[in-house]
DNA sequence: CGTAGACTTGACGGCACTCAAACAAGGTGG
DNA sequence: CCACCTTGTTTGAGTGCCGTCAAGTCTACG
């Protein structure tokens, strides 16, 4: 069972890795922690605004969404996870979810029951403050977020969120920046976005006569990555890639 | 000292217990982890993008915003700090800053230490756990303000904020929900809500044509806070109020 | 071969932008 | 005490990004 879990948390620990180092006995400590793996299939909401999870959900495999729906029906994506993300670490210390987080292709996860997670902070200062590391690089994610969408135009945040996908996907081993499998549809693209599904498709086609984006079944190609971080105003280091003593 | 500290660090308290309890070791031990008070005048960076900071800052009094620049020279806040906010406990683990902070007003400022900080985290768990989650529920605020920008008008978007201040003023005792202070320009409202100022200031005179604005000399009132609330979509559950074990 | 889901296109409308200028209020110095 | 400056607010006119509505195309799959 070690084993198993030890694989499946191999994305998580390259992504730890990539900011900070982390003792044997930590690792152990946290492959111990982990209750069950699951699987579940596309469309499926993995946690609901207003829910109390007793555990904490890391992705194995797929990619899920954290979103919020207004009023009118839309609705707006938060965050994108990819493999090795926790996707609620956060209600461990806040107990309540305020929103709701969707898997947007069929995924693989590990759960870390809220009780293990305490002993963790019990016993384990430094590795404590690495899963609050990861609660804050989330936190950085959403600013650079709301930066792009109170100033960017919907064209510049996707070639923004394209160039995310890239980095946060070859730091885990799973792809390079420019070349990528992603199983997102121009829908969930525009609830990234906050724009139409009529007008992320537009932005797509722009982006592809410009010669800056390739995506069909579901992968994406980046032939000119500098232009495109240009057009997106992408500089990662809201992304904190720096290894070193946390 | 320790008295006029504890005293400075009234509203920080407030704010904690409305969220969980505080032993008096904990209490203790936070105000002997500041080493200074400070001052600081309107306009000044706190600090900016790019910085390591060596200690984390807590806003005493005064208003101050997180905000990134684009290349258009345009300013987006990611979040407006009322008293009792830490403005940068995420340097803490993370090191390096990924935007600047703005002082709005006047402010006055207690520091903390990041040595400080390290021994706390190694001997106080629960107040570990506390002060996470303190930059989570920063986080909560960030995932509400990308679904107002990506999904919600102009107008709602300012009833949201001026929902979200008069909340979060009367949690640290300063105001009520529907009257407080509050020192910004129609500049800053801009800069927070991703428009020009040109935009704001219509939007401001919607509100008020609509009654559910009174906006002038530095004091805010919402005459109508249910048709405010409604407007902007607001329901305060991000801002887990609620107080329980952490 | 029929259906469902995803993607694409066109026409038209409105929210928010830019540019430009005027107005108000507080502070400073002569 | 007034002229002047600075900062903040207000207004108008013209533009454009992105929205809605509606239809049509493509592909996978049973």
């Amino acid at each position: 069972m070690d084993d198993l879990v030890t694989n499946s948390l191999e994305t998580f620990f390259r992504r730890i890795e990539r900011r900070d180092g982390m003792a044997p006995a930590e690792r152990l400590a946290l492959v111990r922690s982990v209750s069950t793996l699951e699987n579940v299939r596309a469309g499926v909401d993995l946690v609901k605004e207003g829910d109390r999870p007793s555990r904490c959900t890391l992705l194995v495999s797929g990619f899920t969404a954290r979103y919020r729906l207004v009023s009118s029906g839309e609705r707006q994506f938060a965050a994108i996870h990819v493999p090795g993300d926790f996707i609620d670490l956060h209600s461990f210390p806040l107990k309540e979810m305020d929103h709701s987080v969707l898997a947007l292709s069929d995924c693989t996860l590990a759960m870390f029951p809220h009780s293990n997670l305490q002993e963790l902070t019990e016993s384990y200062p430094h590795l404590t403050r690495l899963l609050w590391l990861l609660t804050l690089l989330d936190s950085a994610l959403h600013r650079e977020w709301i930066m792009c969408l109170g100033r960017l135009s919907a064209t510049a945040r996707a070639a923004h969120l394209f160039c995310e996908l890239g980095i946060r996907l070859a730091v885990v081993g799973l792809g390079e920046p420019d070349n990528y499998d992603m199983p997102l549809t121009q829908q969930d693209l525009a609830d990234a976005l906050g724009v139409s599904s009529v007008h992320a498709n537009r932005v797509v086609q722009a982006l592809r006569s410009d010669g800056l984006l390739v995506w069909q079944a579901d992968r994406v190609t980046l032939p000119d990555l500098a232009r495109l971080r240009a057009l997106g105003e992408f500089d990662e280091r809201y992304l904190h890639l720096v290894r070193e003593p946390r």
